[in-house]
RNA sequence: GCACCAGUAGCUUAGCUGGAUAGAGCACUCGGCUACGAACCGAGAGGUCGGGGAUUCGAAUUCCUCCUGGUGCACCA
């Protein structure tokens, strides 16, 4: 339990002796209290309303009679009725001590628990169909599910990373014809992947008009399925090329998978998922399909196609099976966008036959809004789509010119701006809750300035700098020889408040699936540094003892910023 | 038509297990570098929390209804 934890509880048990009526017990005390928003009405507080008809008397009376019988130890500094409010004001020389000790002791591992330990957790997410470059919207997703990732790695849970890639499907049928008609107009030595893309979008715009085209794709593709050898070697060429580009972007974005097991590695064990079925009665013909019912007012979960194929359900159910079987999680994460939660709710049913209850009830998806163009939604087959290489090396050319106007002497300049421009994509793509769409505008996009990755980044330079100065060395200070209780100007105070909130935030984001509960924090920490940077000099004042405590604060700010940065995918470089 | 998501300042948004004056950032106006880095800080202006009803001592938050936008609704993934 975390520090605020524990004095909440403590508050309420104080509460609890002072009103003294067994009606009221001790759990309901403590769910009702809250933090106020308004810091001038203290750091927890109480409200009154809820104890007027239990016991008798109007709020302010209760308020004020609590208030006269509580018996307070040394973590309050003072109690106060407002409005039918009990606020309690804590004494926030414990908090600094107790904080920066924390943060003095455990380092790089403040923020980290072991509350996951041996819990098993899947993460997949990213899963680019493969012969498309990569776009804004596997942008979105890969970086959600890295930051989860991470989120739940801090936790100490045991995570496994999957890239469930779409390597499978009909799309190979309609990309083999494709290539048969086209690949001669095209030089695949230069750019693969932007050649198969080219030729997927052609053949698209064919096949919409002319069936017999769409009928080829299917005859290819159930010819594929079956093991065809000169079709299979295609599509091998086809998914290594595709891979090559993916991990390359994966590298730059610092994502990790322990698993690039795609569709088509469960082209073999969907047959035991389809007699699993069979057996408990569930498959049933419909119009000449195969499919399971799930009730509640959803189309039944297609399993096998009317011409005997399987389809993304069946590989999708495969998979459950599998990963039960094959890593016995917990939890098992989907990252894709908004437009796929009913197929999710129809497999996350089906799955029920499937697999025992503890893994069933263990699946999760985490869905995200689309990402449009002003012009609307981004289509690989209409070619109207944003390329995240192209953005990625605007982003950096924009943070270069950035440097070289307000920094030119920096060393490594290229390998900062590579950081900086990341760190201000990948920041704006996580500040916000994953549910809403974004609308695609460039300049918003690459914004350095206000709620952005740049502006916490140079918050984290900030504190380097300052140390630096200082000549401090965590290594050379013992805990124990500081006086915590200096720092308190109200800017110190309320940075060390921001600082042991950490733990709990992280804890947060993870149980609502929600990277931007992180990000918003981490903005919060920076405009708390920045305030005390303001007010509060470090390396320019003659009391040793101030310095020596403040130079700890600083520390401390440092290490929740670029730990809360890197569970993002962000990097904070040490001078911009 | 049914289901899910979203609607908060000019723009981007936080707050949504009910609490005190709805917080920020961008843009705008004003102030702060002979300063540990001004990619910063302070102040100001800007709000019918989509509309209407209900519950409650109290609603941006819960419920109902309507409006707007997005997405999905059987052999694509």
């Amino acid at each position: 339990m975390n520090i605020m934890e524990e004095i909440k509880v403590n508050i309420a048990n104080m509460i609890y002796k002072a009103i003294d009526n067994n009606q009221i017990t001790l759990d309901e005390i403590k769910e009702k209290i809250e933090v106020p928003k308004d810091k001038n009405n203290g750091d927890f507080s109480y409200p009154c309303f809820n104890l007027a008809k239990v016991l008798r008397n109007s709020p302010v009376n209760i308020a004020n009679s609590i208030k006269d019988n509580i018996i307070t130890d040394n973590s309050i500094s003072k109690v106060e009725v407002v409005n039918g409010f009990l606020n309690f004001y804590l004494n926030s020389d414990n908090i600094a001590s107790e904080v920066l000790k924390k943060i003095v002791e455990e380092k790089e591992n403040y923020g980290s628990t072991k509350e996951g330990e041996g819990v098993n957790i899947i993460v997949e997410y990213s899963s680019p169909n493969i012969a498309k470059p990569f776009h804004l919207g596997h942008f979105r997703n890969t970086v959600l599910g890295k930051a989860l990732y991470d989120l739940y790695e801090t936790l100490g849970y045991n995570v496994t990373g999957i890239n469930h890639l779409g390597d499978w499907g009909r799309q190979f049928g309609i990309l083999i014809e494709g290539y048969r008609r086209f690949k001669d107009e095209y030089n695949f030595d230069k750019n693969p992947l932007e050649a198969l893309s080219d030729i997927y979008v052609r053949i698209n715009k064919i096949a919409k008009e002319d069936d017999a085209v769409m009928d080829k794709a299917r005859e290819n593709f159930k010819k594929l399925e079956q093991g065809d050898e000169e079709l299979t070697k295609l599509w091998k060429y086809f998914r290594d090329i595709s891979l090559k580009e993916y991990k390359r972007i994966y590298d730059i974005l610092g994502s990790k998978f322990d698993s690039y097991n795609g569709e088509a590695f469960y082209n073999d064990k969907m047959e035991e998922v389809i007699e699993i079925l069979d057996k408990k009665g569930v498959l049933k013909d419909s119009q000449g399909a195969k499919v399971v019912e799930v009730g509640n007012n959803m189309p039944p979960c297609i399993v096998l196609k009317s011409n005997g194929s399987t389809i993304y359900a069946t590989r999708d159910l495969a998979a459950i099976l599998y990963r039960a079987r094959t890593y016995d999680f917990t939890k098992c994460i989907y990252v894709t966008a908004t437009e796929q939660i009913l197929h999710f709710k129809q497999i996350f049913e089906v799955a029920k036959y499937l697999v025992d209850e503890k893994y069933q009830k263990g699946l999760v998806h985490v869905a995200y809004g689309m990402i449009r163009l002003k012009t609307g939604k981004m289509s690989t087959r209409e070619g109207n789509v944003i390329y995240i290489d192209e953005l990625i090396k605007e982003a950096i050319q924009k943070a270069k010119d950035i440097m070289t106007a307000k920094n030119p002497n920096l060393e490594n300049i290229d390998e900062v701006s590579k950081k900086i421009g990341l760190g201000a994509l990948i920041f704006n793509y996580l500040k916000s809750g994953k549910n809403k769409d974004i609308i695609f505008d460039l300049d918003d996009t690459l914004r350095f300035d206000g709620e952005t990755g740049p502006y916490i980044q140079y918050t984290y330079v900030r504190t380097k700098s300052i140390l630096e100065k200082v000549g401090f060395n965590i290594e050379d200070i013992s805990s124990d020889s500081i006086d915590y209780t200096l720092l308190k100007e109200k800017q110190e105070v309320e940075l060390i408040k921001e600082l042991e909130k950490f733990e709990s935030i992280i804890r947060k984001a993870a149980n609502e699936y929600e990277p931007s509960v992180l990000a918003r924090y981490l903005i919060d920490v920076a405009t708390a540094f920045s305030r005390f940077y303001n007010e509060c000099s470090v390396a320019n004042i003659d009391d040793e003892n101030l310095k020596k405590a403040r130079c700890v604060l600083v520390y401390a700010t440092s290490i929740v910023i670029k730990k809360g940065l890197s569970i993002l995918g962000i990097d904070s470089p040490e001078k911009m």
